[in-house]
RNA sequence: GCGCUUGUAGCUCAGUUGGAUAGAGCAACGGACUUCUAAUCCGUAGGUCGCGGGUUCGAAUCCUGCCAAGCGCGCCA
């Protein structure tokens, strides 16, 4: 409406309104820079070849009135700012106490088709806690997409072709020969999995098979061992995800890639755009027609497909179910890989930007201030499983999302787990809580909460009561933010914050018996943050409890 | 060598489609519980936004050159 108001103003001014910056409004930053805040003089001032506070303070003397805007000052270089009246507080609250559960929705994907995909981790061992930042932030990303108007779908490809899972198969094997005494026979391979997981599975496959694997060529008895190690491995992987709270659309196996389809039918269609040729005696992507600095090969002259032919065709796949945006969730060591996987993309026929790539950079576990040294293939790693068993799924969840998925994050065990005022989580859980508390009291008092359309909250004009307000109005645009750019990280920024404004408001004031009036609209005001951080929290798939 | 990412308070990090005096938490120091949970709050202190140029009314943000760290540059997966 203020955009609206200002735009009629400039078109007054009898200058054509193309080629001028739109009007931005913009939250105030700090205290006596209004509510929101626009630039737009200033913007418009070389325009009209006029100082930027003079064309402010015309633009303002034209302002309609409004019963939601206080008052409007030109301040600092040329800002308008604009104060908000009392009506727009009482509004705000009524407003979210009416959405409930739903507050926060906003319809930026207007009901298009995303699909996010994400872990993907190969199935020779558990989780890590790299994988598990993947997976938070993979299962916040959607849970905002779906709150954003998105209509979401979660997949996990499954690389179960393929060398990785020959070796998977022949550690396991030797391992069983191993516990048979008979190690010369199937020596352990070369950059085989050490982990002691690999000990498991060999007992397993000897109590429930017996020896009968010892007496026959390794060749032969191999694909079993490689599909059981697959399938248990994997049954792990899903309960771990369970267990934190992430659950999957599809599972998606990279082996049904190769029905002899696919591939070919990708080809096809590269070759039809003209972006696949001939060279060398294997077949080439054109790469550099887009933004790659090479050719890749699809098909080497061995005549085997490269793992990226059948990326692509997985891709193909995807984009022929009908997403309208895809989005990958890779660690950050494929960023190279990226500029190949849009080009290929474009070769399809899409728009570069109808695959979004979200690269998750790696995890620096800490204990007692020391980093804890892990790599897969010496089998030393912390598992998924470990971290959520010591520090809860909801901490674990909290920390993993807590930063830029693309910035390294240190993640403290022994913080995560404490249960004291460092922990960040607990300061938002806490938040939630205490108001529940309140109404525990105010029900033992008999006090009930009124109806927000009966209620004055007029009379709700403390400071911390304004900022409380003010927060809990700003939670949807957040939730646009954040999906727009794939950032979970607001939402627990926003959710910390959220909780500061309470925990302030809290200290500051009390809530019963204050008088009916004020304490009506302060538990009104209660009620409307406790529904905001249940939304926040659920977004993070992080409990809000009623008791601590 | 080329490319990508990162560099902000002692530490860990927000802020990056150009806006006003760069913000939190931790650590440090000083305060606040007869009351709805002190797992909280209030205050003090802490900065050449890696370094140098440039663009303009205005730069942590955009351009450019350096420096440092991490990661990539296969007919591997």
């Amino acid at each position: 409406m203020l955009e609206i108001s200002i735009g009629k103003i400039a078109c007054e001014k009898g200058i054509p309104l193309e080629a001028r910056p739109l009007v931005e409004l913009e939250r105030g930053r700090r205290e006596g820079q209004g509510d929101w805040a626009t630039n737009a003089a200033m913007q418009w001032a070389r325009t009209f070849g006029e100082k930027p506070l003079d064309v402010a303070r015309r633009i303002v003397s034209l302002l309609p009135g409004s019963p939601l805007v206080e008052r409007v000052e030109v301040a600092g270089p040329g800002f308008i700012n604009f104060f908000l009246s009392r009506s727009w507080m009482t509004g705000t609250v009524e407003h979210i106490l009416g959405c409930g559960p739903d507050f926060g929705r906003v319809n930026s994907g207007g009901g298009r088709r995303v699909q996010v995909e994400f872990v993907s981790a190969n199935p020779t061992g558990p989780l890590h806690v790299g994988h598990g930042r993947g997976a938070a932030v993979g299962d916040i990303c959607a849970r905002i997409l779906s709150f954003a108007g998105w209509k979401v779908e979660r997949e996990y490809y499954i690389n179960d072709a393929g060398l990785q899972m020959e070796l998977l198969g022949r550690s396991t094997q030797s391992r069983y020969f191993e516990i048979c005494d008979r190690s010369e026979e199937a020596p352990f391979p070369e950059d085989g999995y050490k982990g002691g997981y690999i000990f498991d599975l060999a007992r397993n496959v000897l109590d429930s098979e017996g020896e009968r694997f010892l007496g026959m060529p390794l060749k032969e008895s191999l694909p079993f061992f490689t599909e059981y190690a697959g399938r248990v491995i994997l049954e792990g992987i899903k309960k771990d995800l369970e267990d934190f709270g992430v659950k999957f659309n599809v599972w998606f196996s990279e082996k049904s890639l190769y029905d002899g389809v696919r591939v070919p039918s990708m080809l096809e269609t590269l070759k039809k755009n003209g972006f696949a040729f001939d060279a060398d005696g294997a077949t080439w992507f054109k790469a550099t027609a887009f933004s790659d600095d090479k050719d890749r090969v699809l098909i080497r002259s061995n005549g085997a497909p490269t793992y990226f032919a059948s990326d692509i065709a997985y891709h193909k796949d995807k984009f022929d179910r009908g997403f309208d945006m895809v989005i990958d969730v890779w660690g950050a060591d494929h960023h190279g890989y990226i500029p190949r996987m849009k080009a290929a993309v474009q070769a399809l026929g899409r728009k570069e930007e109808d695959l979004q790539v979200l690269l998750i950079q790696f995890v620096n576990l800490l204990r007692g201030g020391e980093q804890v040294s892990m790599s897969t293939r010496s089998g030393e790693f912390v598992t998924l499983r470990e971290v959520i068993d010591e520090v809860g799924v909801n901490a674990t969840r909290y920390f993993f999302a807590m930063r830029r998925s693309d910035s390294h994050l240190d993640f403290d065990l022994d913080l995560a787990k404490s249960a004291s005022t460092d922990n960040p989580v607990y300061y938002v859980q806490y938040a939630h809580a205490r108001i529940h508390s309140i109404f525990r009291e105010a029900t033992a008092r008999g006090i009930t909460v009124p109806d927000p359309s009966g209620a004055d909250l007029s009379v709700l004009v403390e400071p911390e009561e304004i900022a409380l307000v003010k927060r809990l109005s700003a939670f949807p645009e957040e939730v646009e933010k954040a999906a727009n750019d794939l950032a979970p990280h607001r939402i627990v920024f926003y959710a910390y914050d959220l909780a500061g404004d309470f925990h302030s408001f809290y200290n500051a004031h009390r809530v019963l018996g204050v008088g009916a009036e004020l304490e009506g609209a302060r538990l009104l005001l209660a009620e409307a943050s406790r529904t905001v951080l249940a939304n926040a929290l659920s977004l993070l798939g992080i409990s809000a409890p009623e008791k601590m």
